[in-house]
DNA sequence: AATGAATGAGTGTTCATTCAT
DNA sequence: GATGAATGAACACTCATTCAT
């Protein structure tokens, strides 16, 4: 669909050149006129927006499914699971994730944004209550605050920065550090 | 003087209206006409090269201190103090940090930025190797990137996007994720 | 056509303002968008360009035509005839003339301009070769050089600076000074 | 003295960069400040005009020496030797004069350039009228006219665009040129 | 619905000129 | 006088957006 073709167009075109890259060079990308892409969405801005909506919500949906398996799979294995999940390139382009954010931070849909790691955060709390005694930890608002930017950011510059340590051992530390975090209590 | 005014003006406009700012704009915020603005800086992205560097600097020399202090106290006592002082708002403005990364990256002084969170690194697997035993962790490099993207991007996210969790005790919370990580050992 | 309209345009505004006229007021005179004249011509250099390439065609072909006469039409006649049609307001517009040259001297293309007297020599020495004998000259380059100058820059000099003079006697001297050079032989 | 160390800058410079020459380069060329050289001349055109002046001043004094020899001497002896004055390169520098002429014209101080042939094919119209009935000429007005363009027009080119024909032949038939013209007698 | 030529407000930057020292 | 830091109007050019076809 239109639609289609012109979201994923933006995508790699903002990638290569950054949120500078101009409307008709996207409408280029995606095979559409100007026009075209502008009779499915109001501005340059609204097609950032939308990306970012439809990348959250595949997020959202990774997550939920991980978590979900908490009750009947021990925690590091979950957490390992979702961080594989989570550093498959293909699912995860945080390059274009980064661009996505600083421009919509700048629009008054900036909610959407801000909203978009509250729902995990509260996905991940809902979780911990979930755990009971396995999880120690003094407050689960803030632990999961916590937890959910350091897993995306270390994902995201482990794609982005430093490839090279983007490796099974990263992940199997990674996830080291969020269950050991998690289990084993305040000092 | 003229290029502190300048500078701090900029620090202040992109932080406002992001890195779209224009030159006219922040030489009016400085008090100073565009011509004066040129005749310091040789163009819009100097100045955020600028900006970066000073504040990089600036951080190397807060984080090089703190782990100085390792060899005497107790390593959570000294994370403790690291993030007390990265989270005091006028030292860290994150939120400039993010603009000026995400431009400085498109720029050919890329290197610039790039080497930036390296050092920090190093300093982070110098000082992980020097406390010989009391460290338990599997790959002082990994270990180091994981730790320097963890503490940044907490500090900034609690900063920037939750300033109501930035307390004494998200700062315990993160000194034990950290303290634990580093001490605990692998499972 | 929008092309058209620009080139004119910028030609009436070049000879009012001199290169220093901004394509905003170009565009305006052209009752166009400066967001046209660019999408047509990719820098005011080019449109100043194209109007010295166009204007050069011109005259190629109004000189080649009376040349082409020489072989059946005594020499003077052919020389008076073409300094009619040089003089003639509409079709040499010297002063623009002046403008381009001086500018387009400053742009890569100007080989665009140096080639253009080039050939008018070129053309000259080929027709002064074939007249034979009726041609007493020393060396035709050198002949054909001279008389190039002499007249373009006089008849430019007779529209622009002294329309006073611009006479049938001055056409008629003109033709006789040239007649007389090409024909009496050397002292 | 400061007004001619600014003046032989400013022919420098405009000669190398053309009139888009920053005011503040030929103060530097001048070593000195700009500040000076607003002392000493009102604006940027003001030096134009001012070297336009100069240079005029200088020419009109070479022609009329040279014309003034036209009692005792040949006329095309007369008119070689000017013009081997002229093309010496130093005392004419044809760059410089387009420059300014270009520049000068746009001036209020336009007068200055046309005033200034005008004062030579006065001079011209005199000496060929002393010269008596060695001159066959229909108008002395209009003979001027044409032989002032004639010489100017030629020395320029040959010594700016075609330094390979700047050479006694040439020099020689721009003499025969132009006293087979005096001389000949109307067809 | 689709097109893409046309628009024009807005950008980074330059440079003639001023004026406090 | 001399200086040169400071000024700010003006420029070439870009690009998100519109609208006649």
């Amino acid at each position: 669909m239109m639609v289609e073709a012109i979201l994923e167009a933006a995508a790699r075109v903002f990638v290569k050149e950054g949120y500078g890259a101009t409307t008709n060079r996207i409408a280029a990308a995606a095979g559409v006129s100007v026009g075209s892409l502008y009779q499915y969405f109001p501005s340059k801005d609204a097609i950032a927006v939308d990306l970012l909506r439809r990348y959250r919500e595949s997020l959202v949906e990774l997550v939920g499914n991980a978590l979900a398996q908490v009750e009947t799979t021990r925690f590091d294995v979950v957490v390992r699971g979702l961080l594989t999940d989570l550093l498959r390139a293909e699912r995860i382009d945080p390059g274009l994730h980064r661009v996505l954010i600083e421009q919509v931070l700048r629009t008054p849909a900036r909610r959407e944004v801000t909203g978009f790691e509250e729902r995990f955060e509260e996905l991940l709390a809902t979780t911990l209550r979930k755990m009971g005694k396995r999880v120690k930890v003094r407050d689960y608002e803030v632990a999961s605050f916590l937890l959910v930017r350091v897993v995306l950011s270390v994902v995201q510059s482990a794609v982005v920065d430093r490839p090279r340590l983007n490796t099974p051992l990263l992940a199997d530390e990674l996830t080291r550090l969020v269950s050991v975090y998690v289990e084993s209590g305040a000092a």
